[in-house]
Parts: structure tokens; sequence; C-alpha cells
DNA sequence: CGGTATCCGAAGCGATACTG
DNA sequence: CAGTATCGCTTCGGATACCG
């Protein structure tokens, strides 16, 4: 049993995939792994989440400590910038792995999977 | 746009988490990645599934061509064994990868993860 | 032994409209 | 610009009982 900010997890795989499962958040964390990104180019760079979704799947990486959140503004137009946190950053070859293996098979089955 | 087996993912880590991602399914790949398994070996490992979640896991991982299902005898008491694909082979490093994070983090941050 | 059937609550996720 | 509010659908996963 592992256990990470309060929540049980029953292997060691499952405590990672509790931080980064879901449909979004390795997608968020692949685009921030080697940059910093407003909330409005994330959004540009992910066309299909919806505004809620993206701004409930950065809250839950912050408040894992994954990612900051850094205000810059105190008025309207606001600039905020999302970023890895250094507990982030050592999920970067994880989520590195993830991504290759997605470009891997489609790469490798072509008869089942294709980049559009 | 990728797409594998049907099915459309915005991006090659989304691919490869449409696969893998939800509660268990890392799980059962990383007691797998290494050696064949029944039904009953896997429910032991895994002590908290339940039979009909356990179930309805393989059943997806094996309709995505992941996991092997192999049956033994033709009546009760039946024999069934996981194991790998070709595929599934493949994301050994990734699932290794996922877990190992969570060793790492159990053992580098013990203020706010533990093994219990 | 290795599952299914049924039922159910919780959570995930989307669409749209609105706001400091 | 960077979010919230509201609403509702859909999926996930659990509990229990039953079956070939």
């Amino acid at each position: 049993m592992y256990k990470f900010k309060g929540k049980e997890y029953p292997c060691c795989a499952s405590l990672t995939m509790g931080l980064i499962g879901g449909k979004w958040k390795t997608v968020i964390l692949f685009y921030l792994r080697n940059t910093t990104l407003r909330y409005n180019e994330l959004r540009k760079k992910m066309p299909t989440v919806t505004e809620r979704t993206l701004s409930l799947q950065l809250k839950a990486l912050e408040e894992d400590g994954i990612i900051n959140r850094k205000v810059y503004t105190s008025k309207p137009p606001l600039k905020v910038e999302y970023s890895l946190t250094a507990l982030g950053k050592t999920l970067i070859p994880v989520v590195q792995s993830i991504a290759d293996w997605g470009v891997y098979t489609v790469k490798e089955n072509e008869a089942i999977a294709t980049k559009v």
C-alpha cells in the first residue's frame, strides 16, 4: 500500500496513475515538459478540451504539487503562466515514455493506427 | 490527431492513456510484465479490485490487443491464463517507468508519501 | 475456477453562458 | 485573459448474488 498526500494506492503504478491519470493530465504535462505556457496557449494546443475541464485538471495538478501557477497581473486582462515544479520535472521521463509509445505504435501499426 | 482501432485521440500521449488509463489497467500490466498469470493469481495480487472490474479491465485490454487470454480447460474448474501480446510487450518500458516513478516518489518525499 | 447479472453511486467530462 | 456557474450525460468502478 502506498500513500501520497493522504490518498492510498494499492500499487506503485496506481500511485503514479492517480496523479497523471485521466483524459487530459498527461497531455498538459506533455506540452509543459520543456516550456512555460499561458492558459490560452495551452488551450490552443488542446483545441478539443473544454475550458472547464482544462481549468479543473490544471487545478488538480497544482494541488498535487506537479505544476506551478504564477499570476503576473492583478487586473484584467490577466496573465497566468503554468510550469512544472521540481516534482513535476521528475515526471518528464514518464510522460515522454507515454508519448513516445503513442508515436511508435502509430508508426509500427499503420493498419490499425494512423496519424490524421 | 491520432487514430487507434477506430478511436480518435488529440495527442500521442492521450492515445497511450486511452489504452492503459483508468484505475487498474497499469496495475494489471505491471503484474503481467514479466510473467503469465491466472485469473485468481491476479486477484490475489490485487486484493482491492472487485471480480467484475478485474474482468472488465482484462476484457478491454484483450480487445485492444495488449493481452492474450488462453483457456486450457473446457469444463469447470476452468484454467485461464493471461499474458502480454507482442504489442503489450512494447508497453513494458512505459509501465515500468510509471511504476518506478511511484517507488521513487515515495522514497524521495517521505513527508508526503509513504509505503505502508 | 473464472467468470456474469444486476443494480447503483460517484466521478469524469462536455456544452453553454457568464464574470472580474 | 483566465477563468466560474450551472446543468446534465456518460463512464467508471463497487457490492452482491449467481452460474457453467
